[in-house]
DNA sequence: TCCAAATTTTTACAATTCATAAACATTCTG
DNA sequence: CAGAATGTTTATGAATTGTAAAAATTTGGA
């Protein structure tokens, strides 16, 4: 494997100039400016980014907020994420690491300093964008698959799924085999796992 | 199927005679003094009862709070809660209600307006303890089979779950049969479904 | 200790699901 | 319209999973 170039998703309403110099410094840094976007953003991309830069101090919704929707999704239990703390708040940064964040560094801050931190934080994180990858090959199913894809996560047999479908099993077998390549699962357990996971079935 | 007698759970630290009076009109009413001990027997009897009814003034946990809780887990999804507020206050009723209280009757309550909304509700309501009771039945396998339908639904095939605990994967057959039958499914998909539901692997 | 019950393991056979390759119809898109 | 993507169908062998009955082991109580 090579070493590609980490990407940071920066939500702050104020990046600069932190961001020209994390891409100085080889990163390819997405800007966010408020903390709905920051979330679509991420959302949308569920396999991009390697780390969040996530500021507090934000109009509308703040960064805690956006901290708990974050951690709130199993697709990101684990994405390293540091807070950006305009104040040296230290309730605040306690319960914000207890909420999920992997670390926080106080505004203003040396840059070093913050390229140090995120450094640390990419090599001992376990974040792997292979689930997130998963995640969104489910969304890329075409609507036939999804809907296959549905009923797998709900029980039913091949011969059940058919029968629903008004389409012979072995057709509900061709497809099957096709969304298994495509989410990258072997058997219908872990594509169940994985469907009720991605929750992209809740709409 | 017979009509059988409908259980409800009275979270209230001030039950009479409400209670009392339940008891009297053909229902089973089991009261707990505060919302742990309430949470504590709903949870540890999950397949029993058929309604609770949830006082919001309450020392250490108030009645939202419990609310939430019972919510939280995916296994109350849908079981009717009824909340009884102290006072006539709007927003918190609306507020209760997006919580996922079905319906809220404000104290002091004449008794038939209470006793027509809990048989409104207990009719129109598609809480089904057969989900609930399923549950159990996960609680009440044996370690073995636990260990067994945690590797399952974690998307081990049963080669894999046989080599990990060292069993001959025939084996691994005959327990995954018994926990079919005893928590009522028919196959791994609908085990791994209820198993990552029940919550119960996550202690 | 000894028995009975519960748990765990094993066997053999039946059914379902999976993998692969190919063809063809339909719908979408530039 | 042509090409691409999507959806359906077929066929066959391999692999995995499900069913039923029974033997071995462990556990707990009389």
């Amino acid at each position: 494997m090579m070493d590609e170039i980490k990407k940071i998703l920066m939500i702050d309403d104020n990046p600069n100039p932190t961001a020209d110099m994390l891409n100085m410094y080889g990163f390819e840094t997405t800007v966010c400016l408020n903390g709905e976007l920051g979330l679509t953003e991420l959302f949308q991309n569920a396999d991009k980014y390697d780390l969040v830069l996530l500021d507090v101090m934000m109009p509308i919704m703040d960064g805690w907020e956006v901290l708990k929707s974050i951690r709130n999704s199993s697709l990101f239990k684990n994405i390293p994420i540091i807070m950006l703390t305009a104040v040296d708040d230290d309730y605040k940064q306690v319960s914000g690491l207890k909420q999920g964040a992997d670390d926080y560094i106080v505004k203003p801050f040396v840059f070093p300093n913050l390229l140090a931190r995120i450094e640390a934080l990419l090599r001992r994180s376990s974040w792997n964008k292979t689930d997130a990858k998963k995640h969104e090959a489910i969304k890329n199913l075409t609507e036939r698959e999804k809907e296959i894809l549905k009923l797998v996560a709900g029980g039913s047999s091949n011969s059940q799924i058919a029968e629903k479908l008004y389409i012979r099993e072995i057709t509900v077998k061709t497809h099957l085999n096709n969304i298994y390549r495509k989410i990258g699962v072997e058997n219908r357990v872990q594509a169940t796992i994985l469907a009720m996971n991605s929750g992209i079935f809740e709409t």
